[in-house]
DNA sequence: CGAGGTAGTTATCGAATGATTACCGGCAAG
DNA sequence: CTTGCCGGTAATCATTCGATAACTACCTCG
């Protein structure tokens, strides 16, 4: 396998294991056994944890923008008003959920400011998304503060497993039912899949 | 000193290490250092590590529904109407970023969920404020939603030190003034604080 | 006084973990 | 054929960290 290849797939491992355990909750053994290779391959791929933590943020973060501006255009194509395009980025950020450990991903470097590279991508990236809400798709201040606010509550009901009591308890059904919309069959029927396989 | 007002002291010292570092990323020894002991007698007097950090969650769970109680009732007297209550409740929420590594906190346990005892008593506190909102406070499900997502947005932003861009980037400093509202000078100050104490 | 409990410490151990080094097999080019 | 590089591993090292053990100073009560 070509060395692009291989880092692809590091890359990929790395963001469901970092973002289930954190970064310093972490192994890069962890992170080797999930793409299937040895421990020090992924340190020499990437230098250092810190590096291949900040490498997948990075990368998270730039699927997450691309994402958004596919979904913005697509909406400003089809004619949409304003508040249809807010509505279809947020659906493009529901949907990202498809790709393991994306949102959790975000959470954890988004909690992992103390670090102070990892703290300086963090803020860098999360500037870039309230840059494009509110310079290219337009949303307004109480906007992007709800549209944000809905993320963030998002990405914690997942990290805390919380569709794992989607069954055992009405009020947690109530409360991701409120959360995830109509998607909430969906997801958790994702993390059912995920508990299973692991 | 007696026995409790040390634990009373150590919880303190871990809210604050815990909030800023994570579970993972802190040891019993920053925790005793801050407290000022020595690091047998921390592991000692909670069992282990994450016994201490679970006991910590859940003190700072305990102080969060209190305070919000308290808001209400208070609220409740005055004869406020519902969004006066709900904006009580919220202005609550807010002052607690007064308590060293409050809301850091509280973040840091809802993304430890991969750690099983950690994860259930998340799953258990965010529960419990859930329920706080809707069958006591009377919140409906998007003001819910709503608040909590706010909350959650509130925390992610301390966790990222964003307040340290408030002064040399005007969009940070934009998407602050949109969160924290007229307390964003406010926080902004206790965050230098903070910095220039450490 | 002395016996016991309370509040702590110093010293140390064992496991985990990030990183380094040295090595190996195949394969393409000269 | 052999030289050298690319993709990759096994072995190992140095630290860190949570936990344990053993000890000490102080206070109080009979």
């Amino acid at each position: 396998m070509t060395a692009a290849e291989r880092r692809a797939q590091i890359l990929d491992a790395a963001r469901a294991v970092f973002g289930r355990r954190g970064y310093h909750g972490s192994t890069t053994d962890q992170v080797a056994k999930a793409a299937g290779i040895s421990q020090p391959y992924v340190v020499r791929m990437f230098g250092t944890k810190e590096q291949l933590f900040i490498e997948v943020l990075h990368d998270t973060l730039t699927t997450l923008l691309g994402a958004f501006r596919a979904a913005h255009a697509q909406s400003v194509a089809r004619g949409d008003d304003a508040d249809r395009r807010a509505q279809a980025i947020g659906v493009a950020y529901l949907e990202l959920s498809e790709t393991r450990g994306f949102h959790t991903m975000l959470l954890q470097g988004f909690v992992s400011g103390a670090e102070p590279a990892i703290g300086a991508a963090a803020r860098a990236g999360f500037l870039d998304i309230y840059r494009f809400l509110v310079h290219e798709a337009g949303f307004d201040d109480p906007q992007v503060s709800s549209f944000l606010g809905g993320g963030m509550l998002f990405s914690v009901l997942l990290g805390i497993e919380m569709p794992t009591l989607f069954d055992a308890d009405t009020d947690a059904a109530a409360l991701m039912q409120a959360t995830f919309g109509d998607k909430c069959p969906f997801i958790v029927e994702a993390e059912r899949a995920r508990r299973a396989s692991a």
